[in-house]
DNA sequence: GCTATTTGACCAAA
DNA sequence: TTTGGTCAAATAGC
């Protein structure tokens, strides 16, 4: 008998703990096994060398296969026999890039839900316009946040509309809203500060669910096949006004592993002439700090684009306090 | 000229 | 009163 949904995610959510904590302690070898075959490498000596590349090889597997167990314990798939295994994943992976291990870590990624009441806000339109600065601060909108070692890609596109610097904090406050907001009505924001400076540390986060169609997070990804390393784009948040003034629009690219949504998605062709014949603004669609990057042809084997993060906030349960999407990021960014 | 970003002002919640 | 969130005019970039 079937769980009803609160029930089954909750079920799940030791399973999802233990498919991360083992993925992590998986990172925490394979880091080990790098930094060993690493200085092999340096000190000319080549003995064991591949019997420490094939280790490392079989944790990356297992980390991927973690990971996308996880999301799919998340997206209800298991029960389906679609948990995806190590090797799938590094079929998708390979060929990303070199290994950073510097870069990332998967203790830097953390979400935590703040707040899963419904969506109350709903401002007076007969006063929205004569009223400047005027709102309702946001209490019952269910929130998540995310921090990140890095500014990543979510796959929508935002519009920032303000920064405010923040009492007690060294680096102000940037807000976004979903470009479509007026043309689709579509009520999602974020906030992104940068908490820490050495590491990094990024804090994003989100408000209200996107109800737009945005088409861009599809197209991106499937013409995205490049190394993630190379193409995301990492800004940092030192001087966002004079040095980034692409921070506000910024995104980065991303790899994600196949994970089949229920509902129907539009075929490419149709997303990409739906999303040419929504011309809210060009700049809306500027995802890509390298445009070029998309040149590269790459065939999708297997990858497909069809999450969207926010088609599953209704989803997620409080209690269990992460989108399914966010993860998949995070994971992704995870290279090896 | 159009669109995005910046930034000061405004307002409500705390 | 302070702080945070949003608006919208001004500005910049294409």
């Amino acid at each position: 008998m079937a769980l009803s949904w609160p029930e089954s995610v909750l079920s799940n959510r030791e399973r999802v703990m233990e498919e991360l904590i083992q993925g992590r302690e998986l990172a925490s070898q394979l880091r080990r096994v790098l930094d060993d075959h690493k200085s092999t490498l340096v000190s000319g000596c080549g003995g064991g060398g591949g019997r420490d590349v094939g280790s490392a090889e079989g944790l990356v597997n297992k980390i991927l296969g973690s990971f996308a167990n996880t999301l799919l314990i998340l997206n209800g798939k298991e029960a389906d026999g679609e948990i995806v295994s190590g090797d799938q994943i590094q079929g998708n992976s390979s060929g990303g890039g070199s290994a950073d291990s510097s870069s990332w870590d998967a203790n830097h990624a953390i979400i935590k839900s703040e707040d899963f009441h419904e969506e109350i806000s709903c401002k007076s339109a007969s006063t929205l316009k004569d009223r400047r600065g005027s709102y309702k601060r946001r209490k019952t909108t269910h929130s998540w946040t995310r921090d990140t070692p890095a500014l990543t890609d979510d796959g929508h596109a935002w519009r920032k509309y303000g920064q405010k610097a923040i009492h007690n904090a060294k680096h102000p406050r940037n807000y976004f809203r979903c470009t479509h907001k007026f043309d689709q009505s579509c009520q999602a924001t974020k906030h992104v500060q940068q908490i820490l400076d050495d590491p990094p540390v990024f804090r994003t986060t989100y408000y209200g669910n996107h109800t737009c169609r945005d088409y861009l997070k599809a197209s991106e990804l499937i013409l995205d096949c490049t190394s993630p390393r190379e193409s995301s784009s990492f800004i940092r948040f030192g001087d966002i006004k004079q040095d980034h003034p692409f921070f506000s629009s910024f995104t980065s690219v991303k790899k994600e592993v196949v994970i089949k949504e229920e509902k129907p998605q539009p075929s490419d062709d149709h997303v990409m002439a739906s999303h040419h014949h929504n011309h809210s603004s060009s700049g809306d669609y500027n995802v890509s700090p390298h445009p070029t990057a998309f040149k590269s042809s790459c065939p999708l084997s297997g990858l497909s684009s069809t999450i969207d993060p926010y088609d599953h906030e209704g989803d997620v349960m409080s209690g269990l306090i992460v989108g399914p999407y966010y993860f998949d990021d995070e994971v992704l960014q995870y290279e090896f």
